[in-house]
DNA sequence: AACGTTTCTTGAAACGTTACAAATTATGCT
DNA sequence: AGCATAATTTGTAACGTTTCAAGAAACGTT
């Protein structure tokens, strides 16, 4: 009993030929470890949690995220449980879990500045890696780097000609729509383009649809770059109703890659953020602090800038009547 | 220990009095019974399993789907187990878990016609239900109603003075599509409409597409019910290639009510699958079914029709000038 | 008040694993 | 070969719950 254990956790003092008796044996009886006589003694669970976030830009591509994140779970023998809120006290599902030992660590997504859940499982020195920037090197966390694709975007825009662009983005304060907007001054300012409008509005399509004819007519900007695609969809539809042909007339870029990017006409060119590597890394990280390693974060992934018709149907500025 | 244990399951011969001192103890404590010890003497695990499908049409409402299922399983005291498959056998992650008891039931989704993943739980004899019509009433399942959708869908554009439809759908042979198909082409009859094609394809935007202009040739519908969202949006882009203007010259509906639906131009009239009460009323079934109780089944839900411009933007046929 | 009966409470075993100590077997040296 | 020592194996307790049997308290009857 205790050899069979000793040989399935690698203890040292087995000899060869006892182990190979016991794995021949393992795999005849098809035997298993029952992962609840594991985690009695050990106050382990080899359980993984992850909460569900609510209405929230990562829910397009949660499949991709969620398979990545328990497929690496897997790898190391863990599992990975699913929890939501119940009630309006973001906190309740981590503490529920954690008072009864339903869990080993804690996968965060949607990690804003000051976010609560941080700072209450640090306190209750609990495991967790997040998604989304902690301005705390000694949490894990693993965020894409918005700016960088922001900045791919102008880049691009740039190389196609455009010199006026414009921005749409969040209202001030959000982690991710701050990156992004930096991402863009910066590079705008670096390839000595023009930012010649910036407005800042809620993630809407009616919103964005609506404040697009204003930017136009504020700034003329050739390139409009959108801090989403949600946004970048509503700009693309407020250009269509002044009749401007979004492509030719103007460029539009926006960010996440969802699938009506690729389902709108045109095409939105769009920043993709590599959620399966994401969710790979998260768990990575989160597997690793748990082995007492000591984490280097926050770990940024480099997005992928999509390039569809908005920006290159007639690959370039100015080709339109309207402006 | 033994009263607190009776307390806690509402076990009778538990006077008032000492019930009430228990409670108060626990509450006072903070107190919750540990899984894993619960498991191991009953080989029950208090958990649910799902395992993620791949590409797969739920994967846009796989949040809210998920959600609930997690929501109505928790209401019962179980967790949900996310698992993926490794490698290419479907029934890979099933048989893991049961080897070693790792979950007292599944929830499956993308059941079509004989699905071995049913054969296989019900051979192993572990509790399961399924979203998607098994033809086995003594199997759990709910399913959307497609067809009434549908023919929903129909009606409406019925109502709206179209005389002229046709279909764009998958290929014969999948239990989703089939159905759909059958909504179509009873409530086009039922209402003493014409079914001027009937086309058949993969679900694929550029498909769609291509073979818009192709049906309006060959049929001169002047309403085109698609079996998808996906496939609906590609045959609203292949209606603008030619000139068409959807929602005034042609009428278009899809199907899932996809994040893309609400953000297209014109928005596209869909059916709408109540994810939330699909996934809650799985559990329930599966909940139901591990109680003892004799499943009643199929459940059917029925999806509700999302009216937007791509059919009403002015509301009848032929008032357009390319038909 | 004493007894029998019913109602309630408690003690002990079991679940399958791991850690640790104890027991056994192998090895090296004389 | 015999012994000391090292290497390997095995026995046992513990984890926190539930079940079942056994024990104790409350109740009703005489």
């Amino acid at each position: 009993m205790a050899t069979v254990s000793n040989v399935l956790n690698d203890h040292p003092h087995v000899r060869g030929r006892t182990k190979a008796k016991v794995l021949e044996a393992i795999s005849a009886l098809g035997y298993r470890a029952s992962r609840a006589a594991k985690s009695l003694p050990s106050g382990r669970t080899f359980l993984l949690a992850y909460c569900l976030p609510g209405a929230n830009s990562l829910n397009a591509a949660l499949d991709v995220f969620l398979h990545h994140v328990v497929a690496t779970a897997a790898e190391a023998d863990f599992e990975t449980l699913l929890v939501t809120q119940r009630g309006d006290d973001p906190l309740q599902p981590y503490a529920e879990l954690i008072r009864r030992g339903g869990a080993d660590g804690f996968v965060l997504s949607g990690i804003d500045y000051g976010d609560p859940r941080v700072a209450y499982l640090r306190e209750v020195d609990t495991p967790f890696a997040c998604f989304g920037r902690v301005d705390d090197a000694s949490v894990a966390s693993v965020d894409v780097d918005g700016a960088a694709g922001i900045a791919a975007a102008v880049e691009h825009l740039g190389a196609l000609g455009h010199r006026r662009l414009a921005f749409v983005g969040w209202p001030e304060g959000s982690a991710t729509g701050d990156n992004r907007y930096r991402g863009f001054a910066h590079r705008v300012d670096a390839l000595g383009l023009e930012a010649v409008a910036v407005i800042r509005t809620i993630d809407d399509f009616d919103l964005g649809r609506k404040l697009a004819p204003s930017l136009i007519r504020d700034g003329h900007p050739t390139a409009i770059v959108a801090v989403s695609d949600t946004l970048a969809l509503g700009v693309m539809a407020g250009l269509g109703d002044i009749g401007l042909e979004v492509g030719r007339d103007v460029a539009v870029t926006g960010f996440d890659d969802i699938p009506a990017a690729s389902l709108a006409v045109p095409g939105l060119t769009s920043v993709r953020q590599p959620m399966d590597r994401v969710g790979a890394l998260l768990v990575e990280q989160l597997l690793g602090q748990m082995a007492g390693e000591t984490v280097r974060s926050p770990l940024l992934v480099e997005p992928d800038l999509i390039i569809r018709d908005s920006t290159i149907a007639s690959a370039g500025p100015g080709r339109g009547t309207a402006l």
